[in-house]
Parts: C-alpha cells; sequence; structure tokens
DNA sequence: ACAAAAGTGTTAATAGTACACCCATGA
DNA sequence: TCATGGGTGTACTATTAACACTTTTGT
C-alpha cells in the first residue's frame, strides 16, 4: 500500500509526544483440581502489592510482541506450561484501564493491563516460576477480595467467561488429558458450574454433538477401584454446541439473595 | 488496605523507566439504514494513513479516564451522538497489539488500541465530527478491505460479535427508535443476519421471552402507507435470550466454504 | 453374589418449524 | 372491495428433563 508522504513524516514524528503509558498482560489460568476450579497465583515479591496475592503477568516487550505473544511468554516463564501443550486454551478476557487501578499513576504511569483467560489440565503442585515468587492453586470460590490492582476483579470476569462458555463451547475438555471418560468430563462441569448435568442426559448431548469428543482407540488402564470401566475420549474438533447445553436451575454456584 | 513501604518506593519510581506505548480506542459504531447493517468510518485527515477511510477514535487522555470513558468521549466528538442517548449500547470488543499494526513502530512508538463496538438507532445522514474530517455510513458487506491500520479486522470482529450477540441477547433493540413494531425488529434481525426469522415464530418468540420487549402505551401515528397498523412496543428490561433465537440454517450472510 | 460405576430406555412435556389462514386499515 | 401488511392457529417434528433400569467390572 501506499501512503504519499508518510516516510518523511515518521522521520519527523516525536513518540515522546505523548505522555507514557505501560501495557501489562495478567493471566488467570484456571484448572480443576480436587473437584473444585481453582486458579494460579502468585506471591509479589516487588512494588507495588509487595506481598499480595496476585495474578500471573508481567510487561509486553516494547516493539517485539503482541499481548498474545506475551500471554504466552508470561505462561511459560511463571508456570512452565507450555504453550503449545495439549489441551491448553488461552483466550483474550478484556482490558482494565482505569488510571486508577495502578498506584504507580501517583508517579506520572498509566498502567493499561490485557487480560487473559488460560484453561489447562489438572497439574500437580504449582512450580514456582522463574522469578522464584511463592505460587499456589487457590479455589475461585474461596476468593473475591484480597488480590493485588483489580486482580479480584478480572478473576471473577474470567470465571464468569468459563461459566458461560462452557455452556455453549467444547473448551471444557481443555480441562482434560487424553484419553478422558465423559464421567471426569461432567466432572469438569460440575467444579465450573457448581452442580451436575443429568449424567443420561449429557452423555447423550455430548455424542450427539458432532466432533465434541471422538472415541480413544485403546481402552484405558483399569485405574478406577471398581465398577465398569469407562469409555474413553479425545478432544473433537467442534468448538461451538447448537443449541446449547443448558445450566441446571438452581446450584450451590449461584447463591441466592 | 496498607501496602508497606510502598509510598516510599512510590516517591523514587521513574516512570521513563518503561519504553513508551501509547494507548487508543476505536470505535466500530453500527446501525440499520436501508435495511443494511453499516458502520460510521471517517476519512483520516493526519498521518499516518492520511486520506484514508477508518474507524472513529482516538488516544487516551493520559491519567484522567479509562478506555470505557475514552470511548464514551470519541463517541459524542466523532458523531455527536449523546452517549445516554436512548438504546445506545457500547461495549468493549477486543485489544490490538500487533507491533507492527501502526507504522510508528517505526519511530519507537507501540501503539495498542482497545476496540469498541456501539450499537445505534439509524441515524439521518452523518455528521462531521469536531474535527471536521469527512465522514460516512458504509455499508459492512461491501468493504473488509482498504481500511487504516488494523481497522477491517476490527470491523469484522464486531460484525461478528454482533451477528452472535443478537442470538441470545436483547441488543437488536438498541438499533430502533421507540416505540417500534415488532416488524421494524425482525427486519434488524434481516439486516444483521442477512436472511430473516419467520414473522410468526419470531413474534411468539419474542413475546414469549420476558423483558424482551414491553408494549407502549399508545398507538402510533399511522405512518405505514396501508395495511393494518402495528402494535409498538418498547425495549425490556431482560438481557439474555435463553434458549437463543436460532439464526436460519442458509443465508447470504453466512457464503458456504 | 454384591457393590459400584457405566451406560441405556422410556415417557411426558416442551419448544421449534413451516405454512395456512384471518384481521384491520387506507385507498 | 381489494391490496397490503399485521397477527393467529395448527399440525408436525425435534429436543429435553426426569428417572427407572440394565450392564460390566472388582472383590
Amino acid at each position: 500500500m501506499t501512503r504519499p508522504g508518510e516516510a518523511a513524516w515518521l522521520r519527523r514524528y516525536d513518540p515522546q509526544a505523548f505522555p507514557p503509558f505501560a501495557v501489562t498482560v495478567d493471566l488467570a489460568i484456571l484448572t480443576v483440581r480436587d473437584g473444585s476450579l481453582q486458579a494460579l497465583l502468585v506471591r509479589r515479591d516487588e512494588h507495588p502489592f509487595r506481598g499480595w496475592w496476585a495474578l500471573p503477568g508481567g510487561h509486553l516487550h516494547h516493539g517485539a510482541e503482541s499481548a498474545d505473544a506475551a500471554a504466552r511468554r508470561e505462561l511459560v516463564e511463571e508456570t512452565g506450561i507450555d504453550s503449545t501443550a495439549e489441551g491448553l486454551h488461552l483466550e483474550q478476557l478484556a482490558t482494565y484501564s482505569d488510571p486508577q487501578r495502578d498506584p504507580r499513576i501517583g508517579a506520572g504511569l498509566q498502567v493499561v493491563s490485557i487480560g487473559y483467560v488460560a484453561l489447562a489440565p489438572g497439574l500437580p503442585e504449582p512450580v514456582a516460576g522463574t522469578d522464584a515468587a511463592e505460587a499456589a492453586w487457590w479455589p475461585v470460590d474461596a476468593l473475591t477480595e484480597s488480590l493485588a490492582f483489580d486482580h479480584a476483579r478480572i478473576l471473577v470476569d474470567a470465571v464468569e467467561r468459563v461459566r458461560a462458555k462452557v455452556e455453549y463451547s467444547t473448551v471444557a475438555t481443555s480441562f482434560l488429558t487424553e484419553p478422558f471418560s465423559l464421567t471426569e468430563l461432567r466432572e469438569v462441569y460440575r467444579a465450573v458450574w457448581g452442580v451436575a448435568p443429568d449424567p443420561a442426559n449429557f452423555r447423550r448431548k455430548v455424542l450427539a454433538t458432532a466432533g465434541f469428543v471422538r472415541p480413544a482407540e485403546l481402552v484405558g488402564s483399569p485405574t478406577t477401584v471398581g465398577g465398569r470401566p469407562p469409555e474413553l475420549y479425545r478432544r473433537g474438533d467442534a468448538v461451538l454446541i447448537t443449541p446449547p447445553l443448558a445450566r441446571p436451575a438452581t446450584g450451590p454456584a449461584a447463591p441466592g439473595p
């Protein structure tokens, strides 16, 4: 494309003409462990909010990467999760830009953060990141307070996004390692929603949705302690579920007023 | 909240330690005019992309406003639309941060843009903004190319968001001025989807969804040229449609592979 | 044989689709 | 009274929710 006069204009352009913004990414990394939805938090060892629990994240590398790339990089750095690992789902959530969200506004720096949601299969104990900061899985129902910056808000938005998204998409499979049983998949829904779908109807819905799952070749090792061993499946190609899986009426995940 | 040592730390903080980012908002302002979905574009009279058609937008006022506030401000400045006007719907879409998306990266400035979607009732001819730049409504089907920056991509994302969102939410009413008939509402769906729902079933679905619309008190002026005058409605309180309105199978809006 | 977990059947209710038909109005 | 668009009825089909029931395994 030709843009007349732009090359000359660019040579005279002064990037200092704009006051400084900093751009960060923050990741709500979610998994299902022990039957509950949990988020990975790290304890900050730098100001601001030194000593507080926070979402993993960091600054964009200026001129070198997009927010997507930065999110992938942070995911690896902070958790050791390979960004191409099986089942991993990473998507942009929203951008948080309130001037008061970061105290560094007091020093003249406005920090804008691009929030991401990552879904990963249940992992063992958290791997401390390269920053050697403390890291731990926290059940999301146990906290909506006391996080650094506006991270509590970001986390709530992330959880709400996931609760809605498993209704009309197949992302729930991202929480499982292949191969998996339909009961395990149903347990994911129980953890995310706080209430489990009917086993029979759930099975029919999943199997009737082309591309939700596909049968695994070999019958799995009989790791179950007793009872009939389950048929095993792998993730399919489909992304959307139409019509959506209906969330059961009332559950402990949505306490009344 | 107490954050020990942070006040002293902040006094010594150097905001110049980070390379400069600029943060902008870009608005996909959509309306339904002449039976088609149209977007408001402005012709840029400044570098970069001088003379190109672009989405309305601009820089965040540093230290003074969030992206939401900036989007509302730009909406007023560029279009004269009051951000509290009836029916107006404004929501964040996504954030675009590829280093190459803005040529000013060549001068050392990385520009990150937060995209917004605005839905507004059909408006008369576009009001030139305070920048006196040329402005016009363009049918969205007529262009996915030749826009400044990555605005074609943002616009495509915005249209896709709206096409999906009218299925499970009541935002379609944002395209209409009150009071409106159900036929007018159905015409919105035709414009957005490219295919119209069945009139009878559409009527039943809308009226069966509590809070989608509510009856208007007075019967409207008989502006129709002939035929039975329609019953008129206003927007209701509901936001979500469960289960969703199904988009008819095949239509010109979704060409096959 | 029994317990436990997986998987299947059945039925009533609900919701959606397609299309025919009736109603109210202006010219 | 006729053309025009608004609004209703209806038969048929597909989907869902709820729950009872059968199958397969380990001990």
